[in-house]
This record gives C-alpha cells, structure tokens and sequence, in this order.
DNA sequence: TTGTAGGCGTTATCAT
DNA sequence: ATGATAACGCCTACAA
C-alpha cells in the first residue's frame, strides 16, 4: 500500500529490486520517500520469499581451542578478504563462522540456516559434516580434497606441485643432497601433499626420499622452533631445512641464530605460504607463494554458480602455486624491483 | 503440522530454540526425525517472525580501491576475528562487507537489510551516513570518535596515552631531544590522536613540539619508506623516528637499512599497533599494542546490549594501550621469557 | 505502468 | 505439554 508514499507495495518491490516496470517518476517519488524515512527492506522478509538469503557463509578452523589467544592458520585472514571481496562484487554478503573444537557440527548448523551455500575452509568440520550439509546447501571445501569424498565441489592449491618445483630449485640451483623436512599436523591434508612433492622431488633426483617427515612442527612457529632443536640436537646440520609452511621456518630461522648458524650460509631454510612475514624476516625466506585470496573469491564464485545450476557436474579446482626466490635458500638477492618469482606451477 | 513427525509446527519451534514447554520424548523424536531429513529451520523464516536475523554486521574500509591488491589496515583482519568471536559466544554471526570508495553507502544499506545492528569501522563511511543508518539500526564505531557527532555508541583506543608513554620512554629512558613524527593520512583519527600524544610527552619534557607532523607516511610501508628518504634527504638523521604505525616504521627501517644507518645505534624508530610483523623485522620493533581483537569483541557486544536495551545511555568506551620495548628504541634485548612489556595506558 | 492477493516458514498468542 | 492460527514483510504471478 503506501509506504509513505501513494504506491503499492508491489510497486516499492519492484523499485527497491532495480526491476523494471515503472515511471522514472514513479522510482524517484519512492526512493525518496524510502529515504526520508530511513526504510530499508527487511532482509529476512525478502530472503524467506524470495528463498534467497544474498548470504554465502564462510567456516574456518581456530585450533588452539578456547582462550583469547586462539588461532587460525593466518592465511585465512586472506581466505576472507578474497571471498568477500568476490561477494560483495555479486551483490552478496558474506558470514564467517570459526569452528572452535566439537561445537562445530552446531555451529555449522546454525550458520547454514542463515545462509545460500557454505565456503568451509580445510579441517574445519569433520568429513561426514561436509556430506551432510553437502546435501541441505551447496558447500565448496577450500584447500581439502575431502570434497572429493563428500562428493562436494572444491577448491585447492597445487601443493605438491609447488613443493616440488620448491625442492627441485634446492638441488638443481644449489646442488643440495642432504635436505631435511619438516612437516606440519599429520592429518592435514596441506602438509602431507607438501611432503609428497619434497618426496617426489628427491627421487627424481635420484635421492633418498624418507617415508616419513624428519620432524612435525604443527604449522605454528613454537612448533618449528621445537621441531629444528630437535633436528639440530640429534645431528649435525643438514645442508637445508624445508619447512612445510612459513610460520614454521619462521621459527626455523630463530633457533638457528640463537645457536649462531648463518643462514643461508651453514644452512638454507624454505618455507611455504609467502606470508606478509616472509619479506620481514631475516634473511627474507625463499618460500611458494599460494594465491590465498584467489582461493576464498574462487570458493564464494563456486557457491554462487552451484546455486544457479544445482545439475553441473562437481567442481574440483586445483589453483597453481608459484615459486618465490628469495635470500634464504642461498640465492644472491634479485635486483632492486626484480620481482623475484618464478616457476609458476601448473593447476 | 507433520514435519516427518507428527506434530505440530509450534512444537517443532520450541524444540529448535531449546526453548521449554515439551517432554524430553516428543523432545528427541523431532530432533531425530530432523536429523534424518536433514532438515535446518529457515534463518529468512525466523527472523522475519522474530524481527531478530541473529546477524551483527561488520563494515571496514578497502583503501586502494579497486584492483586485486586493494588493502584495508591490517588491524582490520584482528577485529575481524575479535568480532567473530564475541558473536559466536553471544550465538550470533558476524556479516562482513568491505566499503570501497564511494559505494559505501549502498553496501551499508544493503548490509544492514541483513542485520540486527552494525559496527563500524573508522573510515569506511562518511559520517552523515552514520547518523542516518543510526536511526533504523545499532550502530556502533570503532576507532573512531565520530562516533559522538553521530550520536553512536563508539569504542576506540588511547592512541593518545599510547603514544604519549611511547614519546615519554624516549626522552627518558634514551634521553632522545631530537625526535622526528611521520604521520599517517592527514584525516585519520588515529592519526591525529597519535600526532597529539607525541606533542603532548615533548611539551611536558619542555621541548619544542612541531605543530605538524614531520612527515606524512599514509600508513604504508611505501608511504613510510618515502617520507623516511625525503626525512633524510634535508638533514643529518634525528636521534629517533617515531612512526604513526608499524607498518610505516617497518618501511623506515627498510630506507635506513639501505641507507647504512644502524638502528637504533644511529637512529631509534619506534611504530604503533604491534602488529606480528613488528617482532619479525630486525631490529625487533618497539611499539604500541593495541587491543584489536578486544576492539573487535567489545564492539559487537555493545551493539548486542544496544539491542536489549535501546534507551541505555550512549557508550564511549576508550581501551589502554600498552607500550612493548623492543630493541628498535635503543634498549637491550630482556632476558628470554620477559614479556617486554610494560606500561599500560589508562582509558 | 500499477495494484491485488496468496504464499514463503517461522514465532507468538491463545486455546485445549 | 501440545495444537491452531494469526502475524511477520516481502516477492510474484495475475489482473487491470
């Protein structure tokens, strides 16, 4: 009826949708009026009608469940800004949700009841989650190939790729043999395909590929610190450490100085993720840099065209990886402004 | 009615919001009758009916409009995850949305159409905006005292006290008369608060305080690196550079590295935020923290009391910061395990 | 170009 | 403890 204004409540809709099937006139009395009375459609009214809600949720992990100190791996931070950044581009919105523990198949429950489809971010939900909400909403896993299993759509990374091109670079450049890994939490699914290319790597150079990592840093700094003590106790240093992620050779690099070996000189060090902190540190890491915010844009995108075409067949997106080259493997530094990249690897 | 089970859609409401009034029998059918359908109440649904989404939103500023590298403070990602959190426990969502340039005012309207109350972050809308989403909805700024102008809740940081203590240390404990400002962008609250925190801690030590900041560093690394070369193209270097924040520090330190100046032999830099990066750059940086996560929380908590009660009078709540001495200001490293720590501002 | 009216899936109020 | 039944505020044919 009249909103304020002389016209129906069709007519608003049709206005406030940027439908046709009006008077320029007609628009303008109505945004204006809509205007002068702060009125804003409501958006669960339009969402329970339209059975639309404009909102794509995000799940992410925060292990070190509990106190104010818990955290996510750091490159969702990036994960985020990509899916919004695509979001909002399509004229939606997104939610973000982090799982903290068991309270996650209820937390993904109550997200799923606000939302059109769901981006769930590697090991925030167990696998049989995935399959069942797979079922109520379209759901992209991010950097898991669970979604296989799950017969869900995915999006992933080339890591064994990018490791590989990592290693190979390590033992053509700089003619290593005796390079020692250092992996991240056993079940994730990031590390292992990491490992899987060091592995891969070595044996095409007709080295001794190990079965198993030489150490487990569980991703975070403290993890790798520990992680290289133990390595670094037991022997004498390799000719270089692979880190299975930034953040672990991070933690690389500082016990190394505390025990007074020079990097890249007595040891080189990579790392994996090209983190904001990857050119802070000392000597600035050689690492693979990994297109994070691409990942969560690309996510939002699947959701978005899965809710279009519920029928096309299962989307299984590997995005490529590139090489970063840095001081940290033993490389003289680049010149000034040379990117210092190269070696993108193949999807 | 029936859905699946067979009773009415009252019932099933009650048991879905954990409500009371049902046996602990009709209680478990319905939940497994849901559980095998797969069912999940429709958030459009209840909100509607409910006038509550159960959704806070969260709008932050994208500086750099436009491209793939488009950037907001790096604090941002922090609030973020403070915000997530503080809804997650109150049982709510956090909606994000980035405002890229002058199309902050649509996505300002068209988030809040999805949510129960709004935080938002210094910068990402002009303020008339503000006072006008504050009449349909709880809104609440962050970072920001425009907050007052508006008539919002705000909550905001003593960048004043902060930078003040920082100044102070200086002079002090350094015995530092020649200190150097570079600014972050000349409308920034921050900014300015900062700038008045260190002509502040130079008066109070009877030395002469510019009435402009030195230089202007945009709040970049880049910007930094630039207003440090012009800096110290004019003149011989002072004894310290305080930087507006860390990210302009860590671009100063960068200049004066490829300078051959010594930090902090030659010259102290000190920054504001501490963010991870000001404990990877070398030397260690010694900064300002702020809250950013508490920043985030509290923020979305006040815009869920501003729910519950409407009428309770506006918040203005300032939170301390804390000065962390590094070896960027020319003191020695504390022994391992000391917190470096110290000074806490008053709100 | 515009209006009318049924329906979207809950919640909330009354009954029973 | 449970059921029936109006809202809730918009969208979407359908009609004019």
């Amino acid at each position: 009826m009249a909103r304020g204004s002389g016209v129906s409540t069709a007519t608003v809709s049709r206005v406030m949708r940027d439908g046709a099937g009006f008077s320029a006139q007609t628009r303008d009395r109505v945004l204006q009026v809509a205007a002068e009375l702060g009125w804003i459609p409501s958006g669960s009214a339009r969402g329970l009608a339209s059975r639309r809600a404009g909102i794509v949720g995000l799940l992410f992990p925060d292990l070190g469940v509990g106190g104010p100190d818990s955290e996510s791996p750091l490159y969702v931070d990036q994960v985020i800004r990509g899916a919004e950044q695509a979001a909002t581009a399509a004229g939606d919105a997104v939610l973000i949700a982090a799982t903290r523990g068991s309270s996650g198949r209820d937390l993904a429950l109550s997200v799923s009841s606000k939302v059109d489809g769901l981006v769930v971010v590697a090991r925030s939900l167990p696998q049989a989650d995935l399959a069942t909400l797979g079922r109520r909403l379209p759901v992209v896993v991010l950097s898991d190939r669970a979604g296989r299993l799950a017969e869900v759509d995915s999006v992933t990374v080339d890591n064994v790729g990018g490791m590989r091109a990592l290693v190979d670079h390590l033992i053509e450049a700089h003619g290593y043999r005796d390079i020692t890994f250092i992996a991240g939490p056993p079940r994730s699914p990031d590390s292992s395909q990491r490992f899987a290319g060091y592995q891969q790597a070595m044996r095409a150079a007709g080295l001794d590929a190990p079965k198993l990592p030489h150490a487990i840093g569980h991703f975070t700094e403290a993890g790798g610190a520990r992680a290289a003590r133990e390595l670094l106790a037991d022997r004498r240093p390799p000719e270089a450490i692979v880190c299975g992620n930034d953040q672990m050779a991070i933690g690389t690099l500082d016990v190394l100085t505390s025990l007074r070996l020079r990097v890249p000189r007595h040891v080189a060090v990579t790392g994996f993720d090209d983190l904001a902190a990857a050119r802070h540190v000392r000597p600035h890491l050689t690492t693979v840099a990994q297109p994070m915010r691409d990942l969560g844009a690309r996510a939002v995108r699947a959701v978005l065209a899965r809710l279009d075409d519920p029928t096309a067949p299962r989307l299984e997106s590997v995005l490529p990886t590139d090489l970063v080259v840095r001081r940290s493997c033993g490389c003289r530094p680049a010149r000034r402004g040379a990117a210092g990249r190269s070696g993108r690897t193949a999807g």
